[in-house]
This record gives structure tokens, sequence and C-alpha cells, in this order.
DNA sequence: TATTGTTATACTCTATAACTATA
DNA sequence: TATAGTTATAGAGTATAACAATA
């Protein structure tokens, strides 16, 4: 036993790493990487959120987050209509498409962690995801920030 | 219950970039990223490995180790010894001073989990930790890769 | 001919500062 | 005066290709 794996960062960076190699590969056909996957998703669980909003609860830099929308309004995933209330701002809305490739791709993510996970049964996992939801519930309670999606 | 804390990887992701962020901090004094640290992690554990053996393990590419072993050199965490069976070859070796780094840092490492992990108890995180290292292990009887860590 | 380490270079991702149009 | 979005630019971090010394 060295001392690297008994480290938790060490060990959720080796599984973590695992699980975006093989989402990133899923994602490739749909033209989108897992930040912008995030965004999309984000998207449509907030509708008519504006760049600033979605910025910030991503932890993704405005800047950054003008080109993820630009690349999801290019492939017509997202759409940018004007904020009547505020002609500075943007409402953002997925589309049907972007709808569409979100439910196809949230599959393969299933799949993907599923296949990482293999060796787990169904009451380890869930006790591990009931595991990750409390600390990252602790997190965010204690002021914690909301950080970049995979 | 949104959609996006449904997924092991994001919720990996945010507590991995938690950990992160706070060991980063801890390491700036030391003048050293989490990257070095793994590989002065990992010349302590393997003596007398070659550039080349660290690069593979630690799934980073030969020519960005240079650069780290250059900076750990520098600093003298590390000395670089000529192989005398092949001399093409390095053999590393951490320094005392290294050494001592590296003891101190893993201190505030495991500290640094454990304000992570704040809201598990002893119980939840030993299981925690089995968890992962099962996961690991079957990645690597896979042929998984042994990637860079943290 | 293949391999270790090196260098120079390019590429990706992100952050900083300055700009515009609104508020 | 402050804010949303944009643009240009610079900075990490990493990867690719070509080279020297050695196998």
């Amino acid at each position: 036993m060295t001392k690297l794996n008994q480290s938790y960062g060490f060990l959720f960076g080796k599984i973590l790493q695992q699980m975006e190699n093989k989402f990133a590969e899923t994602l490739t056909p749909f033209n989108i990487d897992a930040r912008q996957y995030g965004v999309l998703l984000f998207v449509k669980e907030n509708p008519y959120s504006t760049q600033k909003l979605i910025a910030e609860k991503l932890h993704i830099d405005r800047t950054t987050m003008v080109s993820h929308v630009d690349h999801l309004e290019k492939l017509q995933f997202v759409e940018r209509t004007k904020n009547p209330n505020d002609r500075r701002a943007y409402s953002l809305l997925i589309t049907e498409e972007g709808n569409s490739v979100l439910e196809t791709c949230w599959g393969f993510l299933l799949n993907t962690e599923s296949e990482v996970l293999f060796t787990l049964n169904e009451q380890e996992k869930q006790s591990l995801k009931i595991t990750l939801l409390k600390v990252w519930s602790s997190l965010q309670n204690q002021g914690g920030k909301f950080y970049d999606c995979t």
C-alpha cells in the first residue's frame, strides 16, 4: 500500500479522470465538451437564465461563458432571446434539438458512470451516492461555491 | 433535486475541486503544485526511477516531466544522478529537504481532506475509502492507466 | 534502429482589461 | 456609476516534432 492511494483526493482524481475521458469520447460526435454539456443542462433546468447567472452558478468566467454559448447557439442547441426587462441581458432557452442531445448524452453519461463503477453492487452505489451528496451539501451550506460541472 | 447532482461525475468533480483548491493554497509557500507534489512522492516511494518511468506511471508526458523535474531539482528537492547501467537515463532520488517538504505537506493534505469531509463520521469515511479503493483497483486490473496524482 | 532526455513550438483552456449598450 | 455582454490579448498547462547522446 503506497501513500498515494491513501489519499481521498488521489482516489477521487483517478476515478473522475476515467469518467471524464469516457464521457468526453461520448460527446465528441455531438461536437460539445463536458463544460458545454453542463451549460446546456443548466439552461434546461433554469430557463430564461442570463449568461451572468450561469457563469456564477457553474463558476465559469463570464468571458468564457460567451464562447460556450456562442458554440451552443451555432449548433442551435440554445437560443439567445432578449430579456425585455433588461435589454443588456439575454434570456437563454434550450431548443428542441438541444434538449434531444441532452437526453441522449444523459443516458451515455449514466452508462459511463456505471462502467467505471461496475465493481460496486447496487447497494454500494446507493451508499456512495448518499455519502457524496451529504459531503456536497455540507460544502454548499458552508458557503462553498457551485463549481463547474462535468 | 436537479439532474446535475444525480451524476457521480458531477459530485466527484465538486468535492475534488474543493480539495484541490485548498491543497493548492497549502503548496504555494513551498513553491510547487499538486503535480510536482505527486512526482516528488513517487520519487520517494520509487527511488532510482527514470523520468520516463515516472511519466508513464503518473500519465504525464515525458516532455512535461522534464520541466517538473527541472523545477524540483532547482529547489533541491530531488537529485538527478546518472544511471551507470544506462547512461541515457537519470536515476532520481529525493533529497533530505524534499523529504521534509513531502512529510509536512502530507500532513496538510490529510487535514485538507478532513476539512472537506468534515460532515462524515469516522465510519462513513472508512467506508468511503474502502469503496474508492475497490473502484480504483478494479480499474487498474482492467488495464486502466495510472493517472496523474493530486 | 530504438530509446532517454531535451528543446522549440503549437495548441487548448482560461483569465484580464478595455470596450458598448444599457441600467 | 454600475452591470451584461463582448472582444482582444495574455497566461497557464500540456502535447507534438525534431534533435543529441546512448543503447
